[in-house]
DNA sequence: ACCTGAACACCGTTCAAGT
DNA sequence: ACCTGAACACCGTTCAAGT
């Protein structure tokens, strides 16, 4: 039943006022129901019941859009103090922790790769954090203005292969098709050209858990970093 | 002035016949020329006198275009044998090579991330030759299976990063507008609660070359991998 | 068998017009 | 100051119709 005509005030359709937090808000959650993909400006506004136009008064465009919700997906990353005893597994840990979050909200990794140096306030507390256990650790401070970024992109790149697959059914049975098509695919080709990789089939099918290769990965580098360490 | 009446064989436009490699080599025109977002199905028949629609006769969709042309950048990847008393070398001589393909083609960086597990022949060989060079080196196996993953994605990820920005004068002056909008950011911040990074800033803006950032994370790998080493 | 135009359901962004 | 509808110049993909 409409309301009667004297209630002017329900008139106008109800809705949360505009602006960015609003804004933000809708964003992510179309980006961790539907997939980043989906996070178009016409999609968010619709959300919010208004048109494409009026993001615009809060929102340069949309790549400032995707990086609100970067801000919003690293806002709380915890870090503890240094311990220059375990100083390999603190900084092990937060790599973890940073693909962790990214993992969480399938869509942020993507961002992360297409942002010209992310720089939210998150990330800087995390970057500080990083750069603090590896001189504690001893490495020597060229070292770790250089290391930074392979750590961190490392973790970035890892989260973005995984989302393209992990989000949706369908993505999932699509990389089962993949990887049944490579496998036929890889039995078709002259084994004695491909040796090495022949010789470790198996080996990779056994054990081919992303997550665990990412974590070794990640060992590995923090390994060669050591190496490198004066303490 | 128009050709004379009976000359009917040139009334059709002369264009060369429609198949897969020349809507490859098209499509690579566009990408290396205008970057890989120009490389749109419309685009690509635009490129070759067509409609949109005639494309679907030679490829599946978009995504399998965009595979085609990752196939075609590492056609030509030159690996040599495995020398165990210089694998490290090899095997970093040999992810930088894989990197530096990809940044002459900027956009199959994008490609490759966005690619479930890239397969061309190429990338095939690429990993035969990564692992053969770790098996000389004395790696186990089974860290072998593991490892090439993380490798290859440090390249991958980094050719893409470097894309976003080399690619455009547009792009290389947005970059610096960006630096500098962070440097002025961090300036703001309270230098306290970022210590490591505020410490290290004269050193990170000093060294900033993104590609020997890259090498020495690609160096601090493989001296990780190397202690795990059993030879 | 191969190609095509037109259509469908989307995009990001701008701008004049409204309140 | 803030919002909006309409428009512009694009997308990927499908499909009936042509040769």
């Amino acid at each position: 039943m409409p309301p009667p005509p004297w209630r002017r005030g329900t008139d106008k359709p109800v809705r949360q006022q505009l602006g960015v937090p609003a804004i933000v808000a809708a964003a992510m959650r179309i980006m961790d129901r539907e997939g980043l993909d989906a996070v178009s400006m016409r999609r968010v506004a619709q959300e919010l019941g208004t048109g494409a136009a009026s993001l615009y008064q809060h929102v340069r465009n949309k790549r400032e859009l995707h990086e609100l919700i970067l801000d919003e997906v690293f806002r709380d990353l915890d870090v503890p103090e240094p311990d220059p005893t375990r100083w390999q597994q603190q900084l092990k840990d937060l790599c973890l922790d940073l693909t962790r979050i990214m993992l969480a909200h399938p869509g942020a990794a993507k961002i992360g790769m297409e942002t010209l140096i992310p720089t939210t306030p998150g990330v800087l507390v995390g970057m500080d954090a990083m750069m603090g256990y590896m001189r504690v650790g001893g490495v020597p401070d060229h070292l770790i203005a250089k290391a930074c970024d392979p750590l961190a992109l490392m973790g970035t790149a890892f989260a973005y292969e995984a989302s393209l697959w992990t989000t949706s059914a369908a993505g999932r049975a699509e990389a089962h098709r993949r990887i049944d098509e490579i496998e036929a695919y890889l039995d078709s080709l002259p084994h004695e050209q491909l040796p090495h990789l022949t010789a470790l089939r198996k080996q990779i099918r056994d054990e081919d858990d992303g997550w665990a290769n990412f974590e070794l990965g990640i060992d590995i580098f923090i390994a060669g970093l050591a190496t490198y360490a004066t303490r």
